[in-house]
DNA sequence: GCCCGATAAGTTGTGCACAACTTAATTGTG
DNA sequence: CACAATTAAGTTGTGCACAACTTATCGGGC
């Protein structure tokens, strides 16, 4: 019973160990177009419908963060040219997030990406599914728990 | 192909999602005690070799993180009496880390955690086992790269 | 039409992560 | 022995995450 308290035992930190491994995967390719991951991950919920313009809150249920992460960082894409905010003319508390140009653009250039991250986990295609789905259903899990 | 660039469909986006959500469940564990999850980690490592008072370099070896991280980590656990810092004797540049009586007691007192998260997965013994084992290989996958 | 509760976004403060740098001690090599 | 390269910890600056709070707008009931 005590020894369960060792570190390489704990599912958690293999996941935190896992993220954290991943994210430096993705640094130096990021990098390059001067992006951080949670850039990334709001860029690809605004490729997934270009014509949307989302609000904050709608990215945030998305992503699962709220505005005190989510303002700051659509500010930091607002000034790299990627994204503009806009209030929304029905209902002056929502802020409509839409890309410009240069943040479509980037989609084509950064279309390799999962490819080369799936690579670097070393895990085959049927894996890396089945890793996937196990870690949403932990997660839609433990997020039914806390609504109730 | 271009549609690889969706959201639902990306390991990292499930790992980094399932790695907040756990965290989430531990939050208001550890509040109890005053501990952050990161702090934890630290002392899982401690509570492990009791009498061994580990160096911050291989507490960081352990945890993947470096001493811009730990320093202040560790400045905050010793301010709340858990964790003593001195300087090694025979290597001046070394800081060996030790339990306080305080540190040490915490142990029984979180004892159960591991369960707990455990069951907030929902997953059943074998499928927390095989995930852990997958992700410390991804893991391991990734740093083995690195170092080439 | 007015107010009250709810909702949306933003702000402030704390604590990671991590890069880049600084300071100090140690080790290896000539 | 001298001294350059290495190693260890700490510091500084940026960017998340998240809690707690503020501000502004909206909607429903009276």
């Amino acid at each position: 019973m005590t020894d369960d308290l060792v570190l390489r035992r704990q599912v958690c930190f293999a996941l935190y160990a896992a993220s954290r491994a991943l994210t430096d995967v993705y640094r130096p390719i990021l990098d390059e177009v001067g992006l951080t991951y949670p850039q990334y991950l709001v860029l690809l919920v605004l490729w997934e419908r270009p014509d949307d313009a989302p609000t904050v809150s709608e990215l945030g249920a998305e992503l699962r963060l709220d505005s005190g992460t989510l303002s700051p960082l659509l500010k930091r894409l607002e000034g790299a040219g990627l994204v503009v905010r806009r209030r929304s003319a029905r209902d002056e508390r929502r802020v409509e997030v839409g890309l410009t140009e240069q943040g479509r653009s980037l989609r084509e250039q950064l279309c390799d990406v999962p490819l080369r991250i799936a690579q670097a986990t070393g895990l085959g295609l049927g894996e890396l599914v089945a890793l996937r789905d196990t870690l949403t259903r932990v997660t839609d899990t433990i997020h039914r728990q806390k609504e109730q």
